[in-house]
DNA sequence: GGGAAGTTCCAAGTT
DNA sequence: GGAACTTCCC
């Protein structure tokens, strides 16, 4: 029984075997946290400790089910079938559902998805009459997203003045009133969002002690994994439950926080030790995955930044291959590189597609990758994304099941009631949401009593609604009797989903059948396995509860050989012997969109650090000098990232770029300049760069004049146009600018001619004159 | 009401 | 480059 802890080094040890109190565990990258965590569990049931009072909280499904798998074979039974493992969402999803009663929701509520909710949003901001160019659903969505991360309730939202004065400030001073009709309409529709599951997880605890009291007493023992990335609601959560016993184990590394864009918090970790009485602290520096040259490379990295704890992952490993950077022309070329580099790597030296990896910053570089190993016959598989439940026909068939179970739910309603058509246009379905708002009902309910409401719809289209709901209640009675997967079977057929889709004899609609099919056979092989599971029946309820919080990475069952393409943040905890990081370019990695602070810039930075670490033998840096970016062309630097390694780890397959401007490492310009001063009314081109160039600063302040293949030197400002210039064009005549907007070569300027009114012009081609 | 075609808007990362 | 929204015609 003891025989698997001398598997431990000294360091793992100490954690593995701490029974009892609060401790933190510093885990670098690649030094064995999985088999720390795996080993406590298997170690405290060893002593006594029942399963069923051990709550491990996991970053992804995938991580719990391994672990659970591991921990079985190590204490030889299927008692670890009994932990509570799993994601903070999955976790407090089963907990709410048994719980809902209590919060005024059906245990059966749905949980909709990104896209639900801001559909949610997008009819919230139609509703209210708002201008959908200042309130954009996807903002607003994201700002609710934030305030439930903060347990910022509509009420706390609205007794918080500092708050309402920042979405003032960010012209929409009524986003309040959103937020509250958002929570309002998902409360109806029995509907919460991936962010309730834990506010709501927190409402429930705090406002009924009996509820906490007794999750307390149940989990005495709490893990939790990559607590670095642990938001405030999760937080609060963790603190809740481990108060009473204080048995509290959280791992993670302040250096791989890579989640601050959805509110985790790198306080938690920094700050753990204040939380709990006699915290005991352990570090695991020695890293097993990969060579001296990848840990010194990466440690040279992480070293720029300024907040993080002390730390230092070493290695015994051998020393490996210096890191390689290889420039190219186009992000086309760049996939050729990587794909003909994998080709020849796992020829020379026996591997298997399996052992590669390609990182990226955004899933949009994908596609380039994809074209090039597609063409060299690569087999790989693409993580992330657009997932398979979010595809359009997948989530149609999800949608009525959804339906099935809960007829609340109105965004699956609204997908599914006119597909295939059945003559229930967008004029009924507004007359049956104006009623359902005016009865306070549901729109299923208004449509099962639409004869006794007597709306201004026609015989014929009302007919057409009962037909519906008696179709849906029909599949109700038949959920009784039968599993997920007969039902969803049934319901393809019998709503005319399959024929619907049969008729589509193009590439597209034939990949749509294919796809359904596969859910189907997803289904069937889901529901046998439920089956073999005590209490468990394989009923619809199980799947989409297993579905609403699946990703792409708990699907992998890496039975095929293939070469893994994500983006960095899904390959955090994943390792591969050869992984190369693509579109290391400024603006690109790090995101133009996160160099504003150093706050931001070194969690760019981290993210590097994860991307690196992954690497167990080599990995490879590529760049590109222009890339294809929202259908454009543009130039491209190389990533400051590259310059920050260690040149002493790195070499270079082709001759160094020379920077335009060298890049600003951690030049103390930010937050450190009055940035009103800096705003640059006449750029000057092809000046030297003596100092942070006012080039540079345009730059920090994304603002690009100059970005085109096709006329690389155009640019408005340096034709002296400007918003308010007089011109004059050989055609139209005189007029005024404007408007101007476009980069390089795409510049258009609109211009309001004195005879021929207002003109969008693209200026490389029209021939205007200042008028002075 | 339905569907095709044209237009506009968006663009980071994820449970 | 794609999704969502509009417009137009049947």
């Amino acid at each position: 029984m003891q025989e698997y802890l001398s598997q431990l080094n000294e360091a793992q040890l100490a954690p593995t075997i701490q029974k009892d109190g609060a401790m933190i565990v510093i885990a670098g990258a690649g030094s064995g946290k999985t088999r720390v965590l795996t080993y406590r569990i298997a170690f405290l049931m060893s002593k006594g400790v029942d399963p069923f009072n051990i709550l491990a909280l996991t970053f992804t499904n995938k991580a719990a089910r391994e672990m659970k798998k591991r921990i079985s074979e190590i204490v030889g039974s299927s008692e670890a079938k009994n932990l509570w493992m799993g994601t903070f969402h999955s976790i407090f999803a089963k907990i709410l559902r048994f719980e809902a009663d209590k919060l005024g929701y059906p245990s059966n509520f749905t949980i909709y998805d990104t896209q639900d909710s801001q559909s949610v949003i997008r009819a919230v901001i139609k509703e209210m009459n708002l201008d959908k160019d200042v309130y954009k659903y996807k903002q607003v969505y994201s700002r609710i997203s934030s305030y439930k991360n903060s347990l910022v309730t509509v009420k706390a939202y609205f007794s918080n003045p500092e708050l309402m004065e920042a979405d003032a400030m960010a012209k929409m001073p009524r986003l309040g009133e959103i937020y509250k009709s958002y929570c309002d309409k998902c409360f109806k529709a029995g509907a919460m969002d991936f962010d309730d599951l834990l506010l709501k997880t927190n409402e429930l605890l705090t406002r009924f002690p009996e509820v906490l009291a007794k999750y307390q007493n149940r989990f005495r023992y709490i893990l939790v994994d990559e607590y670095q990335d642990t938001n405030h609601s999760q937080y609060l959560i963790v603190r809740a439950l481990s108060d009473k016993f204080q048995n509290i184990c959280v791992v993670g590394d302040d250096a791989q926080s890579i989640y601050a864009f959805r509110g985790a918090n790198i306080n938690n970790i920094l700050n753990f030790q204040k939380d709990y009485d006699d915290v005991k602290m352990f570090r695991l520096e020695q890293n097993y995955r990969s060579t001296k040259n990848i840990v010194n490379a990466a440690n040279s990295i992480i070293e720029k930044n300024k907040t993080r704890l002390d730390k230092v992952v070493w290695t015994a490993n051998d020393e490996g291959n210096k890191i390689k950077i290889n420039r190219t022309m186009t992000d086309g070329d760049e996939g050729r590189f990587v794909a003909s580099n994998i080709f020849e790597t796992k020829m020379n030296e026996q591997l298997d597609n399996g052992d590669f990896a390609i990182l990226y910053r955004t899933n949009a570089q994908s596609r380039a990758m994809e074209d090039a190993l597609r063409k060299r016959d690569i087999p790989y598989r693409i993580y992330g994304g657009l997932s398979f439940y979010q595809r359009k026909e997948i989530k149609d068939v999800i949608s009525y099941l959804r339906l099935i179970l809960n007829p609340k739910d109105e965004e699956a309603l609204k997908r599914v009631i006119n597909y295939p058509a059945r003559g229930i246009g967008q004029t009924t379905i507004e007359r049956l949401t104006v009623a359902a708002n005016h009865y306070d009902k549901s729109m299923f309910e208004v449509m099962q009593h639409i004869e006794k409401i007597g709306l201004n719809i026609n015989k014929g289209t009302q007919q057409k609604l009962q037909d519906f709901v008696v179709m849906i209640q029909s599949f109700q009675v038949l959920n009784k009797s039968q599993d997920a997967f007969m039902m969803a079977e049934h319901v393809t057929k019998k709503t005319g989903l399959f024929t619907e889709l049969k008729k589509d004899g193009t590439p597209e609609g034939i990949a749509r059948i294919e796809n359904i099919e596969e859910l189907l056979n997803g289904m069937r092989d889901f529901v046998e396995e439920q089956k073999e599971i005590a209490d468990s029946t394989g009923s619809l309820n199980e799947f989409l509860e297993d579905v609403a919080l699946a990703t792409d990475l708990d699907n992998d069952n890496g039975d095929d050989d293939r070469v893994a393409l994500m983006t960095v943040h899904l390959a955090k905890g994943l390792e591969f012997p050869y992984v190369y990081i693509v579109g290391m370019e400024e603006e690109l990695f790090p995101s133009g969109m996160s160099m504003n602070t150093r706050a931001e810039l070194e969690e760019e930075r981290r993210l590097f650090y994860v991307a690196l670490t992954r690497a167990e033998k080599q990995a490879y840096l590529t760049y590109t000098q222009s890339r294809y970016r929202w259908g454009k062309l543009i130039d491209a630097e190389p990533s400051r990232f590259i310059d920050e390694i260690e040149d002493s780890y790195k070499e270079y397959l082709t001759p160094i770029t020379q920077h335009r401007f060298k890049p600003l490492l951690d030049a103390d310009i930010f937050g450190e300049v009055d940035h009103s001063k800096l705003r640059l009314k006449k750029p000057t081109a092809g000046k030297p760069p003596t100092g942070p160039t006012e080039e540079q600063l345009r730059k920090l302040r994304k603002i690009r004049p100059v970005a085109s293949a096709t006329e690389k030197n155009f640019s408005a400002a340096d034709a002296n146009l400007h918003v308010g210039t007089m011109v004059e064009h050989q055609r139209f005549g005189k007029g005024r600018i404007t408007k101007i907007e476009g980069i390089g070569a795409d510049t258009k300027a609109e211009i309001d001619f004195d005879n021929g009114g207002l003109k969008k012009l693209l200026l490389r081609f029209a021939k205007l004159s200042v008028i002075e």
